[in-house]
DNA sequence: AATGAATGAGTCTTCATTCAT
DNA sequence: AATGAATGAAGACTCATTCAT
């Protein structure tokens, strides 16, 4: 049993340089959460206790770190909606991907503003917020087939409003208050299509540019 | 006989700087929009065709400008939540400052912007901030009286909640997208607590931090 | 008595253009000793009561309103030293003057502070310089040739040393200290020269460049 | 058994960092002598033949730049103080120690600007010029007390009268001229107090602010 | 492969000077 | 002739990225 000659570029040493990656990610996380958007690569290198160089060397570019970060994020967040895909009570498995969604982005603000940041403003997100939308997609059809939930919103409005949720938060904010807010939008979208409510007729006389 | 107007109270030399003012307002709204927060002086000056000299002689720094530019929405802000705050209705006079507070924000997503993130933080937009609470703290206070409304949500959750529909927005999403979250969100609003439903019973086995 | 036809360019409304040229130079004396060399122009045009725009008109740069200071102070001072000049001692007539020239600089320390400045660096304050130096040069000479003087100092040197002192003033110094200096360096001026005495024998082994 | 000699102390990448600090301080003397106190970061970093930034990693300001710039020069001028302060003979020490501070200004001119501009204003040299002023001020109590100098003198006036002198020195100045004049100047301050002397009776009818 | 020093374009802000009113 | 608003070239400082060690 021959092994391949030990090729350099493959993989080598790779106990450090993967246990620094994490380092990396895990610093980018924290340090995102506590400074924003705005932190800087010196802090996130520090953070990680590692040199900067080093941090450059396993991600290229400040947006290319951001992006991996989101990519890894979403992994996760990907499997727990596939997970509440599966569950059998229509209406539960939507308010389930909504409460998972929504712990995301409480769990890493710094992240959940990145994301939606990105979301809206570039395609960076696109792959995973594609796949995102497809589960959540299928679980509101379904929800909706049978009658549980509103016909007129769709799985955009509902990341949408999810993600304007978490752009809100704040590290020392009360999580009570997006439980509640989270809740009060799983009521509204819950039961018939709203054109027949009065609350949501909509901004009188409103000029909407 | 008639005299040329002399001017009553304080306007020397307005014409120029009057108009060079408001050019550099509405610069500073468009760029912000485009650009968000990280938007530069020297943009803003551009776009109002003038020197960044002339910017600074109006507004002694950036964040001089952005108070200004907050201040100035508000007022008209304020004095629509005052007008909802008059109406009969109980429900109606929330829904009517809702929808008044969202089109704010949908007129100028930019500032929208602005007011979010300062909002919660410094308190840069506060003392209008607390003037906004105030009116809807008091309708509010009389729709759930009334049982026409949650008791369990603040004043302080539905501006959260309306800044998060606003920070999402871009300025060529289609508008029916967050009209129709509005919508869903007051539906969620209106009767009775949640604690009774299914759907607002809150993360199952989230690690909230 | 025919008065010549109001002719515009040779001296229209003299009355106003003097009082301004006057006001300016004033402020400008004021602002810069309070301010010292870095006074703006902005803050001499409001001392003075006048728009940016007549600064410029009386005096077309930052430059021209610092000669015409140093100019007018001048010729006050030359006045005194021709004055010094003219007195029979020939002793009393040096340190006449050195006080007349240090007096100067004490009562306008800003522009004591240009005038060293100037002096040494460019040739601005050359000709009323060249004037204070002639008049030094010959009390001097008539000190040194009656035997009441050391030789080895010049006109240059002495000027030299008062202008030191004169820019070490700060405006709230007591003015007893640069009194007591200037007396004991007009002790060191009297008498013989200095080259058989201890203290004079220059710097030891100093290395100077 | 010699080892590849584990650098003891703290060295870390000295190589490179040592060698344009010191470039850099250099060149930040060489710049603030040409130039003065308006010298530019720029200009500083040019003239050691690196980038703006590399300036600022090493001195986070301008004004931390000066700050070393004095610390270390007024190292140097210590030891000699203090070696002066060690002379047996009380007038030899004074002369000796005046001796020393003028040629210290005299060596770098742009850091006696600086100094004598700090050093009556905000204090920024302070804790060395404590220093540099007991020494002289013990020298000079010695030399007073043993009748070999004028009493009415400070510590602080001869500092004063010194710095003065090094205000006016420029890059290219005879150096005769300075020598000379503190030669005067030590004349002047040997000796018995100058009350009953003609020449130090002061502005006659001077008006002095 | 890791390090952190170096880089320099880009940011906010100031101020002498110009110019329309 | 007076005014003060407009101008824009600097100046101090930052930070993502590169590179010598």
């Amino acid at each position: 049993m021959h092994q391949p000659a030990p090729v350099p570029s493959a993989a080598p040493r790779r106990a450090d340089a993967v246990r620094n990656r994490q380092a990396i990610l895990a610093a980018a996380r924290a340090v995102f959460r506590r400074d924003g958007l705005a932190a800087q690569m010196d802090a996130i290198a520090e953070a990680a206790g590692l040199g900067v160089g080093t941090l450059y060397r396993h991600f290229p570019t400040r947006e290319a770190l951001i992006a991996v970060l989101i990519q890894e994020r979403q992994e996760r967040l990907l499997a727990s909606a596939a997970a509440a895909a599966r569950l059998d009570d229509p209406w539960a498995a939507v308010t389930d991907l909504v409460w998972q969604l929504a712990t995301f982005e409480a769990e890493d603000r710094g992240m959940a503003d990145i994301l939606a940041e990105q979301y809206t403003r570039t395609g960076r997100a696109a792959p995973g917020m594609a796949a995102l939308l497809e589960h959540l997609g299928a679980v509101m059809a379904r929800a909706q087939a049978a009658g549980a939930m509103r016909q007129d919103v769709s799985a955009e409005d509902v990341v949408f409003a999810v993600c304007g949720v978490g752009k809100m938060m704040r590290p020392d904010d009360d999580p009570g208050r997006w439980q509640r807010l989270v809740g009060v939008f799983l009521d509204g979208l819950r039961g018939a299509a709203a054109s027949d409510r009065l609350s949501s007729s909509g901004p009188a006389s409103a000029s909407v540019d």
